[in-house]
DNA sequence: AAGGGGTGCTTCGAATTCCGAAGCACTGCC
DNA sequence: GGCAGTGCTTCGGAATTCGAAGCACCCCTT
């Protein structure tokens, strides 16, 4: 698979030809599955399997490119038996990722006060149409899930 | 173009068959763009094309599709004289993004202290790779950056 | 009136990213 | 030997993103 360049602070990246730390920050936290690779080996050091399967079943080529950028990033890195780990500025990166947790918990608890209007409102049209459900696709992804019970705080 | 439905708590989402909000948020945000869009809209309310200006002339069918999600997860509403604009849930989740700013600063902190060792170790060949420079259709897209100085703090 | 510049979006085909199945090499156990 | 697990790689297809062009509308100038 193609490996389009890791955002790295001082590099041109998607939203700045500077490469301005924050941008590519954003960048690279908004490639799919970045932050929840992040997440999960915030809790111990797994192997490529386990890891896999904590990210349930996610694709085994994106989770190798993810985990090459996350290590040339200098935010994870291999140990010597094998089990993939955050660095100490990797679990910097997830520690600052805690109030964002926080605020998912009110961001639950305030679609759960009002859930018949969250989907009202000028994106009327298209809820209307993401409720058609998932692609198939997504439906057999998401049945492979494994655990019955998601790490986290 | 399609329309993947909007990640939100209680619905399945990529990482979660439950919709458990902490994988709806990171699905939500690791989506191409989001995070700079939440961040450009925490500044000030802004019309479709100044906001398409601010996220670097990002593409036009893709910004309306981010604003439509952010909409229908109440993270963004549009004002009566048509700007766009943070919810409170909204600008909560961009004030939760503060510490990974502060986090960006000591990553590309990190980084100066040791330029030369960032693209060693196991993701050598990646960042060899990947230092063959962007595509010619990055290039292009960065050269269209309007403003000399980010937004930021 | 026409023309130009701006606005908010939409459409469409191309480019890129992500996906999932299959594969390979290796290890350890029965 | 077979089987199950490990760490990855490959490949073609699906999904997402992209960027150019477009449309309708508004306002100002000539």
């Amino acid at each position: 698979m193609n490996a389009s360049p890791t955002p790295m602070p001082g590099r041109p990246v998607r939203g700045s030809t500077t490469g301005r730390s924050l941008m590519a920050a954003l960048d690279l936290f908004g490639r799919r599955w970045t932050l929840r690779i992040i997440w999960e080996l915030g809790n111990e050091p797994l192997g490529f399997r386990l890891l896999q399967r904590r990210c349930d079943g996610m694709s085994s080529s994106v989770l190798q490119q993810r985990l090459r950028e996350l290590q040339e990033a200098r935010l994870a890195e291999v140990l010597r038996d094998g089990n993939y780990t955050l660095t100490p500025l990797g679990h910097d990166a997830r520690e600052s990722l805690g109030p964002v947790i926080e605020w998912s918990r009110r961001w639950a608890a305030e679609l759960a006060d009002a859930p018949s209007t969250a989907a009202e409102g000028a994106a009327t049209a298209s809820a209307t149409g993401s409720d058609s459900g998932p692609r198939a696709g997504h439906l057999r992804f998401l049945a492979r899930n494994h655990r019955t019970g998601d790490h986290g705080p």
